[in-house]
DNA sequence: CTATTTTACTACCATAATAATAGTATTATT
DNA sequence: AATAATACTATTATTATGGTAGTAAAATAG
């Protein structure tokens, strides 16, 4: 039940660009030197925050990173959700057709609470609360 | 996110010897078929469980596996924690020196509660509802 | 209009974790 | 003594993770 890399800088990231919400785009390279994440990778996790609005960028000199939405509308639910694809602890919770024995298998309902307290306290907690703005 | 199949074959397996309670051992061979498991994956599976004394073996003919307490005094959390280590999303939550930015560290707030929703969850449901019995 | 700065995109790689298999040793029962 | 079961140790295949490298494209500044 480890939470991956990708999401816990794409967290701080996310709370580095809050404090810079509405002050202009913030280069990649210092969010990571910043934040002590390899520059290279951190443009990885971003890209999908990027593709689903949560991030816009500028390029070219003084371009840079920002949010694009304020830090109160986004949760931390919605960002572990997109780096990581899903917020199930078992592939069976999001889609029952992936195991054979969704129908019988007595865990299986165990597991959909798990995910469901999981996103309820994921998504009470916004980027502006945790970046204490 | 992700759970390991070591835990979800530790919950079914001790799910199946919940339904055997007090009724003798049953062969690690029966569990794994009964469950789709494989057999010799589930015997290291269930050795820190019998370690911890959450299950209880007996070799030679007519041995097997059986549970080493009633299935209601033994809950999700104690099952997911021996066979995963621990069930904090990231390693800082149960050792913050082990995370040299720990002090500062914004985002640690928020994955010190998600671990505790996930302890209460899975605190809150013994092998003896899953099993229903 | 060109030099520079920055992100976008594609590809690749090393390591570690996961899931599983195999074989022998040990213990208990019949 | 034979058999049935777990205990223990080692190995392996696959996948996921985390990271690096290099080129392309876009935007800005001069």
């Amino acid at each position: 039940m480890k939470l991956s890399t990708k999401a816990r800088y794409a967290t701080r990231a996310l709370i580095e660009l809050s404090r810079h919400y509405e002050k202009g785009p913030v280069r990649l390279k210092d969010i990571a030197e910043k934040q002590g994440i390899s520059a290279k990778y951190l443009e990885q996790v971003l890209f999908p925050l990027n593709i689903q609005g949560l991030v816009r960028t500028r390029k070219g000199s003084g371009g840079g990173h920002f949010l694009g939405k304020d830090p109160g509308e986004i949760n931390l639910a919605e960002i572990v959700n997109i780096v990581e694809g899903s917020l199930a602890p078992v592939e069976c919770v999001d889609d029952p057709q992936r195991c054979s024995r969704h129908e019988t298998c007595e865990a299986r309902h165990i597991w959909v609470r798990l995910r469901d307290v999981v996103v309820q306290e994921l998504e009470s907690i916004s980027l502006k609360e945790l970046a204490n703005i």
